[in-house]
DNA sequence: TTTCTATATTAGAATCATTCCAATCTATTG
DNA sequence: CAATAGATTGGAATGATTCTAATATAGAAA
């Protein structure tokens, strides 16, 4: 459906992420549409369950914090973020899915990407008998010097 | 009660995990000496809270479950274990403080080691500014073929 | 050994993130 | 517009972990 007239401002925005809902066979639905525009319009991003909900309330959407983890798992299952997992006890969703590591700040709980290409892992042993490497974290802990 | 002066076999045991917890600055407590029999006098393991809980009851020694917790905790501040996080909701505690790495099996969740001379890691990128290094990381995850 | 005190242990309550559930909506199809 | 499969929701339930205040114990001192 591409005859409306006017995409000056308000509907190019919509378009991109419900094309990308459809595509992962997911129904675009108000607060599917409203938490996607708020992960993927953005610069790759990490999220705890948490911080999307605030956002999200603080953009004016309302959305229960049960549609958000759902939410969360649903892309995740899609393959539109990746879990990370670098403390216990608390989930961070990314939604850069390419071939990246992170940098993770132990004093302040930040995510930082690493591009796969700056860091190199080799000579990796091959996967125990009977099974396959679904993938490969490396996470680079840093602390604060204090300076 | 303790009068006993036939020390013959049952002290050795004791020695070795009585100067571990000493040099460690944690007092030999009976609970403290119990676990760390379990975990340090048999190979490398990776323990969850709930594991070594219940291996001590196996084992006879009653423990309460707060007490293995200030235990994995003190035992991994103070440089005897490490902890180790590769999902959500659970954490497990590695005996085994060398420089390696893990296989993770997401099926089982079964935490294997990966001595640090079987996987190269390099060109690793510095360290953000204001920031030092304090570990890195390598967690290969694996899953069943379905063989 | 007995006493004293700092440190440990403990049961159970409290917390926190996450999941579950049953009731209520809503996107899509006919 | 009606029907229905799928989605959202508040709130209860769960599970791991932490906290708390009371009790016990290791090690030092007498």
């Amino acid at each position: 459906m591409y005859h409306m007239a006017d995409t000056s401002r308000h509907n190019r925005p919509y378009s991109g992420v419900i094309a990308k809902l459809k595509q992962a066979g997911l129904r675009p639905t108000r607060q599917r549409i409203a938490l996607a525009k708020l992960l993927f319009e953005t610069e790759d991003r990490h999220v705890s369950a948490e911080d999307l909900h605030e956002e999200a309330r603080a953009a004016g959407v309302s959305v229960s914090l049960a549609t958000i983890y759902n939410t969360l798992h649903q892309f995740t299952e899609s393959g539109l973020m990746r879990e990370v997992v670098v403390e216990a006890g608390r989930s961070y969703f990314d939604t850069n899915t390419g071939d990246h590591h992170h940098f993770f700040h132990e004093d302040t709980g930040l995510l930082e990407d690493i591009p796969s290409d700056r860091i190199n892992v080799s000579e990796l042993p091959s996967a125990p008998a009977g099974t396959a490497v679904s993938r490969v974290d490396v996470i680079v802990r840093v602390a604060g010097t204090g300076d």
